[in-house]
DNA sequence: TGGTCGACTTGATGCAGGTCAATCAACGTT
DNA sequence: AACGTTGATTGACCTGCATCAAGTCGACCA
C-alpha cells in the first residue's frame, strides 16, 4: 500500500494547492503563507478500508478529518435503541465538528469504501486559526452550514412521505456530486440501502420498493447500487409535494 | 466604556456577573476584564411581546442574541411545504448560530411570550473572539453542543413513536429547566400544541392524544400549559423502548 | 347575554408504511 | 460444485397515526 516511507515525509503529506478539493475544503481562501502553515499540521493520510472505523463512539475527541476520497459515514449508538445514521461524507467535508468542545467523540464514523481521509490535530488546528482569521472564518462556516444541513434533515424527516424522502436523498446527494465536479445524474450508492433507510427513517423495505417505483415511473434507473437520475423535475416535483401533515396553526 | 455613559442609556445595559445565566451563558469562563469587554458590544436588551419577531427569515445575518427570560420558536419556511418548527429557546440559549458565514437569517424567531434579549453584533463579537481564546472555545463549543441536540433530534423524528416523541420531549424540557435552577417537575409550556406537534413531526390531535393518554396512566398531569411529571421513571422508561424500526443491518 | 374566535379535546375512518417472511443474486470459501 | 453469507427485492398483512369532523372550554368584545 503505497510507498509511504517515514512517517510524515513528502509522499504522504498533501500538498493543498494540487489537491483537486480545494476548492471546497477547510483552507479555502487562506493566503499562500497561510496554506503552508495548515499543510504543515496535517498527519499523513489515512487508508481506510471498507468497513473500517476511523472514529469510534466514545473515544476521545482529538482531531478533525477531511475527506479526500471514498465516502464515510456516521452512526450513533444511543442507550436501548438501534443505531442512527447521522451522516454521509463525501470528498471535501469535514469530520468531527460535532465533538468539539466534547471529551470524546459521540459518533463511530465507517468507511462505506475505500477511503482517503486528512487528519487535523484539533489542537494544533486551533492554535493555529488563533493566528489566521481567515481559518476561523472556514471553520465558524463549516460549523453552520453542518447546522442548517441538519435542520433540513429535521424537516425531511419530520412529516415527510417515503417517496419525498428519497427524492430529497437523491437530489441531496446528485447535488453534492455536481459540487465535486461528478456527474450529478449517474453516480454510484456507496452505502447499503439499509443505510438508506436508516437514514431517512424508513424501513429498509421502504426504501427497496420506492426506488422500485421511480424506476418503472421513468423517474431514475436504478441497477443495485448504480444510480442514474432520468428525470430530476419529476424528482423535484416528488420532493416537494405539499401533501405532508396538516397546516399552519 | 465602564461607568458607562450614553449611547443607549443605563438601565439596560447588563451587568453578567449579575446575570442569573452567568453559569450557562456564552461568555462562561472569561476573566473579569474579558467579561467588561463582552459586556461592552451587548446592545441595550430586547423587549419582546408574545408572537413577536426577533428575526425573519431571509433578513440580513447580523447579531446572535442571548436569551434572558423568556422563550422563543425557530421556525423555518419552506418552497411549497408547511413552516416547520426547528428550535425553542430557553434562558441562556443563543439564537443565530446557524447563520454565522450566511448572508441571511435562514429562520425565522418569535417569541412565545414576553422576553428578553441580549444583542450581539456578530462582527463585534468576532473581533472581541480574536483576542479572547476563551471566547472562541465557547463560541465552538455552543455550536457543536447544537450540532449535537440537532442530531439527537433526527434520531427522534427517525422512527421513534408518538409517544417516545413526547417523552423526550418532555424529560427534555425538563432537563432544561432543571439546569437553569427552575422546577425539572413542574413548568409552563409556553408552546402551543400545534408548535409541539409540528416541532416533533406528529399531527396536533397526536399530541393532545398522548398527553391525555400519559394523563390517565398517571405519568404526568396537564391542565392546559401547566405541565407536572409525576413519574419521571416511567417516562424515561417510555422514551427508551425499543421498539421502533427494525434491528440492524 | 350572546357571539365569535383561538386553543384544545375527542371520536371515527383510512392509508402509508412497518413488520414478517420467502426468494434471489452476487459473492467468496472450501 | 456445493455452501454459507450478505444485500436486495417482492408479497401479504396489520397497526400507528394522519386526517376529517364535531364538540368543549375559555377569553374577549359588543
Amino acid at each position: 500500500m503505497k510507498p509511504q516511507p517515514a512517517r510524515r515525509s513528502s509522499p504522504g503529506v498533501p500538498r493543498c494547492e494540487r489537491c483537486t478539493l480545494h476548492a471546497r475544503c477547510l483552507p479555502l481562501g487562506l493566503e499562500l503563507d497561510a496554506l503552508h502553515s495548515f499543510e504543515a499540521i496535517i498527519q499523513v493520510p489515512q487508508a481506510l478500508k471498507r468497513g473500517q472505523a476511523l472514529v469510534r463512539q466514545g473515544e476521545p475527541f482529538e482531531n478533525l478529518y477531511v475527506v479526500r476520497s471514498g465516502s464515510l459515514k456516521q452512526s450513533v449508538a444511543q442507550p436501548g435503541q438501534r443505531d442512527q445514521v447521522t451522516h454521509f461524507y463525501l470528498p471535501g467535508e469535514v469530520v468531527g465538528l460535532d465533538a468539539i468542545g466534547e471529551a470524546e467523540c459521540h459518533g463511530s464514523v465507517v468507511a462505506l469504501e475505500s477511503a482517503f481521509v486528512c487528519e487535523l490535530p484539533f489542537t494544533r488546528l486551533e492554535d493555529l486559526a488563533e493566528q489566521l482569521p481567515e481559518l476561523r472564518g472556514q471553520l465558524y462556516r463549516c460549523m453552520s452550514r453542518e447546522l442548517r444541513r441538519d435542520q433540513r434533515m429535521m424537516c425531511l424527516l419530520s412529516g415527510r412521505t417515503a417517496d419525498q424522502r428519497l427524492a430529497s436523498f437523491l437530489l441531496g446527494l446528485s447535488e453534492r456530486f455536481r459540487a465535486r465536479g461528478f456527474s450529478p445524474f449517474c453516480f454510484r450508492l456507496s452505502m447499503s440501502r439499509s443505510d438508506i433507510a436508516n437514514y431517512l427513517g424508513l424501513a429498509l423495505e421502504t426504501v427497496s420498493r420506492v426506488l422500485a417505483r421511480f424506476q418503472e415511473q421513468g423517474t431514475i434507473a436504478v441497477a443495485g447500487r448504480e444510480m442514474t437520475l432520468l428525470d430530476i423535475e419529476s424528482l423535484e416535483g416528488l420532493a416537494r409535494e405539499g401533501v405532508g401533515l396538516r397546516g399552519v396553526n
